[in-house]
DNA sequence: AACGTTGCCAACCGCCGGGGG
DNA sequence: GCCCCCGGCGGTTGGCAACGT
């Protein structure tokens, strides 16, 4: 037995809308307002649409300020770096976008942005993992930052959910059992974007430069012997995520790196992304006392950041309503 | 030119939580 | 405290256009 459907299914209307029915919607609500009530709005205008629908379009669509088209670099790094932090809350995500709408974030995320940063990243350097648990950097990601499924435990399942499948091409090509290892010169040299960097910042932040990997059936595999089976695809947590006395010594040995490499700008923006890292890594696994340093490390940080990047003000109401999902 | 594939995005679906009765 | 209604959200899908063969 299901939820009773919103509307009568059989009398709505379904599919694109037209500009007749666009132009019907949005003179009722610039007239009258939704009245709080969408059920009721489209039998109101005259509109024979689900009521859900009439919302989705108008928040959508038909709103005011709705901003269309390209997302500058600024909105890339802004989405990137709150993915990585609170993972896929598109709306929160929208609210440091003004303009732009959760349906069109998520979709430019799922068709563009992952792509683009799984494409311009290859794995960071001097990783060598032993090979265990099939996966990807973009499930690690994805893992890490849905801190719905995370909690309290992060399986790293390449079968337990459908958004852990990727398309072959995210995966680097490797074939056959082999230890591998990146120069940092690779990425460095590269046209790398801040939004490239963000990336690195999380795959560094998530697998950590000491620990080791190992390719398989071109298939990137980690984890340690004892702590994750393949079998039950399970996995300790410490495999992808580590303190932040790890964090802060990762983070010192890639400034020092980008300070030799003459990257002190861009590593400028990374330095706060990284520590919003370990605020991330504390708040998705830690107790609850590394929690609440967590917030205060985020909503620092945030601050700050604020400073270099206008449209990334998160004011604390926002901050916390963020944590209250973890 | 025809057909197949891929990418994009608007819209739908179903679940969840909050609020009110 | 329970139930129901509704809004909101994230995941997914369908259709179209662009591109490739």
């Amino acid at each position: 037995m299901g939820r009773a459907p919103c509307c009568d299914k059989a009398n709505v209307k379904k599919g694109p809308w037209s500009p007749e029915e666009d132009a019907q919607l949005k003179e009722y609500i610039e007239k009258n307002g939704t009245g709080g009530n969408w059920i009721a709005l489209p039998q109101k205008a005259g509109l024979r649409r689900c009521g859900k629908s009439c919302r989705l379009r108008w928040l959508n669509y038909l709103r005011p300020n709705i901003k269309h088209g390209d997302f500058s670099e600024d909105e890339d790094r802004i989405i990137c770096s709150l993915y990585v932090t609170i993972g896929s809350r598109w709306s929160i995500i929208a609210t440091q976008l003004p303009g732009r709408t959760d349906n069109d974030i998520k979709n430019y995320w799922n068709t563009k942005l992952k792509k683009k940063l799984m494409g311009a990243v290859p794995p960071p350097h001097n990783y060598h993992r032993k090979v265990h648990q099939p996966c990807s950097f973009s499930a690690l990601l994805h893992q890490a930052s849905s801190s719905k499924s995370s909690l309290p435990s992060p399986p790293l399942s390449s079968s337990s959910s459908s958004s852990l499948s990727y398309t072959p091409n995210y995966y680097t090509p490797f074939s056959g059992v082999d230890t591998i290892a990146y120069s940092p010169s690779n990425f460095l040299s590269s046209n790398s974007t801040t939004t490239a960097s963000c990336l690195l910042q999380t795959q560094e932040s998530l697998l950590g430069p000491m620990q080791h990997y190992q390719v398989k059936d071109s298939v990137l595999m980690f984890g340690g012997e004892t702590s994750c089976s393949s079998s039950d695809a399970s996995c300790s947590n410490n495999q992808i995520s580590h303190g932040k006395d790890q964090l802060d010594h990762d983070y010192q040995q890639y400034g020092d790196q980008s300070q030799q490499m003459g990257m002190q700008n861009y590593f400028y923006n990374g330095v706060q992304e990284q520590k919003l890292m370990v605020s991330s890594s504390n708040v998705l696994w830690g107790d609850q006392a590394t929690l609440d340093n967590g917030l205060e490390e985020i909503k620092q940080l945030i601050s700050s950041t604020a400073n270099s990047s206008d449209s990334f003000l998160l004011d604390e109401i926002k901050i916390e309503e963020k944590v209250m999902y973890y």
